[in-house]
RNA sequence: GUGGCCGUAGCUCAGUAGGCAGAGCGCGCGGCUGUGGCCCGCGAUGUCGAGGGUUCGAGCCCCUUCGGUCACCCCA
C-alpha cells in the first residue's frame, strides 16, 4: 500500500475551514498593509540558497532537496521564500518600482528534515517583503502586519520576541568578543556548544541545555546590542521606540539569533507564551546585503515568514473554530424510474440556479436516502415519487424543523432559492 | 543524523500463559405501504507495518527493516 512520504501530509476536507481561514486572513492583511502577492517558481537553481542562505547553515548543508536535472542543472526545490522573491525583485529590476516593494506569497517549502509536532518535509509558509528601504519604521511596519495576522486569527498569549545583530561593520566585532569569551569557558559548556563554537559561534546563545553550565555562560555572555555601530545602534533604538509606539507587548531577548546567514540588524519572532518545541509561529528580520549578494544593487530588506502548520496547530490548541461550510443545501431523494430522470434534471436545474444540490444515491429506499441526508447534515430535502410526479409537485421538507409542505414543481427552483 | 515510546478493521484501542483475530465508534442494510436523527437487529472490511528466525503452532518470543510520534540538532 501507498503512503504520503515521509513528511509530507494530505491535506483532507475536515482540515480545509482551517486552511481556507488562515488563506483568507493572510489575503486580507497583505491587501490591507499594500503587500502585493508574488508567486516564485517551486524549485531553483541550487546556488541561490547557497549564496544566500549560507553554506555552512543546516538548511542549506543538510536539509535541501537538491538534484541534478536533465539538462545537468543543479535544482534544489525551495527550502524558504525570501532568497526567491530577492531572485525576482533583482531578475524583473523591481528597483525601478517606487520604493520599498511590498511583496507577500504563500506558498509550500521543502526541507529534508526529521519530522515531528509542526515540522514537516512538505510545508507552508505565508511571508511578507518590504524590499529598498532602511528605515526602521519599515521593520515596525512588518513586524505590525505579523502581529496583527496572529491578533486577527484569534490566537493569545503571544509574545514578539526582538534582537539586533549589527551589520558586516559590528557584527565581526561583536563575534569577536563572543569568541573570547566563549573560548574561556569552554571546558565548562556542553558538547553541542562546543561544536557551534566552531561552526557556528551565534548559536551557543540558544543553546537550551542545563546539565552543563551553558546558561551561566549564555548570562555572563557580551551582548549584540551593546556592541553595535552607530547606525546600527540608531537603528535599533528606532526600532525600539517604534514598537513601543504601536503598543505591541515585546520583550527583548539578547540570545535570539537566526539560522539565515542574510540576516542583519534587526531578528524578531513571535512564540506562544507557553514552551514547547517548535513553538516559534513567526520568524523574520532584515537582510541588508542580500540584493547586493544576489547581483543587484545595494538594496536593503525586511521580512518574515509564517508556518502555516504551525498555526493550525494552535489554533486548535486555543479551540478557535472557523467556519466549515455544509456541503448541500439540498438533497433529493426519489422512489421509481421516472422520478429518478425528474431528480437528477431537478438538481441540475438547481445548481444552475446557484444553489449547491445533488441527488441522494439511487436505488435504495427512501429511508436509506433520507439517512444519507442527515448523515450530512443537509438541511432541505426534495422528495419526488409516483404520488408527486402524478401532481406535478413535490415534497420539500425541512431536516432541521423536521416539517414538510408540497410545492408545484413549477415553483420549485425559486422555493429553493428564497429559502 | 541521535535518542525514548508506539505500529492489530476507516478511526480509537483490547488481545490472558504462544493455541479459532476482537470491542466501541464510523460505514452498509433492515425494523410490514414512501420519511432521517434516538433506539434495536443484522452485516462488511484485516498482508496483526514488512522481511526473516525459534516453535507442532507466533498478533504475542528473537533479529533486521520500514513507518508513526515525541524530544535533541535545526527551524516556520
Amino acid at each position: 500500500m501507498y503512503k504520503a512520504p515521509r513528511g509530507t501530509t494530505d491535506i483532507l476536507p475536515a482540515d480545509q475551514p482551517y486552511w481556507r481561514y488562515v488563506q483568507t486572513k493572510a489575503a486580507k492583511i497583505s491587501q490591507r498593509f499594500g503587500y502585493s502577492r508574488i508567486d516564485t517558481p517551486v524549485f531553483e537553481d541550487a546556488n541561490l540558497y547557497v549564496r544566500s542562505v549560507g553554506e555552512g547553515t543546516d538548511i542549506v548543508e543538510k536539509e535541501t532537496y537538491t538534484f541534478k536535472d536533465k539538462g545537468g542543472d543543479m535544482i534544489s526545490l525551495r527550502p524558504e521564500g525570501t532568497a526567491g522573491v530577492c531572485r525576482a525583485y533583482v531578475e524583473h529590476g523591481m528597483v525601478s518600482l517606487p520604493q520599498p516593494v511590498r511583496l507577500a506569497y504563500m506558498e509550500s517549502f521543502f526541507r529534508y528534515e526529521r519530522p515531528q509536532a509542526g515540522r514537516f518535509r512538505q510545508f507552508h509558509q505565508f511571508g511578507v517583503e518590504a524590499i529598498g528601504d532602511a528605515d526602521a519604521s519599515i521593520d515596525a511596519e512588518v513586524i505590525d502586519l505579523g502581529w496583527r495576522f496572529i491578533q486577527d486569527l484569534g490566537l493569545g498569549n503571544m509574545t514578539l520576541v526582538l534582537n539586533s545583530i549589527g551589520d558586516k561593520e559590528c557584527r565581526p566585532v561583536y563575534l569577536k568578543a563572543l569568541r573570547g569569551h566563549y573560548a574561556a569557558n569552554l571546558g565548562r559548556v556542553c558538547p553541542d556548544c562546543k561544536m557551534r563554537f566552531e561552526k557556528n559561534l551565534l548559536r551557543v546563545l540558544d543553546c537550551k541545555r542545563t546539565d552543563f553550565a551553558c546558561q551561566e555562560v549564555i548570562n555572563d555572555a557580551p551582548k549584540a546590542t551593546e556592541h553595535l555601530c552607530a547606525p546600527c545602534k540608531e537603528h535599533w533604538e528606532q526600532l525600539n521606540s517604534y514598537i513601543n509606539a504601536l503598543g505591541i507587548p515585546m520583550v527583548i531577548n539578547h540570545n535570539l539569533v537566526r539560522g539565515l546567514d542574510y540576516y542583519t540588524r534587526s531578528v524578531f519572532e513571535i512564540q506562544p507564551q507557553e514552551e514547547g518545541a517548535q513553538s516559534t509561529i513567526l520568524a523574520g528580520g532584515r537582510y541588508d546585503g542580500l540584493i547586493e549578494e544576489l547581483g543587484g544593487k545595494p538594496t536593503p530588506g525586511v521580512g518574515f515568514a509564517t508556518g502555516i502548520e504551525r498555526i493550525i496547530l494552535n489554533l486548535k490548541r486555543q479551540n478557535i473554530s472557523v467556519e466549515s461550510p455544509r456541503t448541500y443545501k439540498v438533497m433529493i431523494a426519489h422512489l421509481g424510474k421516472a422520478a429518478d430522470l425528474e431528480a437528477v434534471a431537478l438538481a441540475s436545474e438547481l445548481r444552475k440556479a446557484g444553489v449547491s444540490a445533488a441527488v441522494a444515491s439511487g436505488g435504495k429506499s427512501l429511508k436509506a436516502q433520507m439517512r444519507q441526508m442527515s448523515a450530512l447534515e443537509t438541511p432541505t430535502a426534495i422528495i419526488i415519487g409516483d404520488n408527486e410526479l402524478a401532481q406535478k409537485s413535490v415534497v420539500v421538507r425541512d431536516m432541521t424543523k423536521a416539517t414538510q409542505q408540497t410545492i408545484p414543481m413549477a415553483d420549485i427552483v425559486s422555493f429553493i432559492k428564497n429559502l
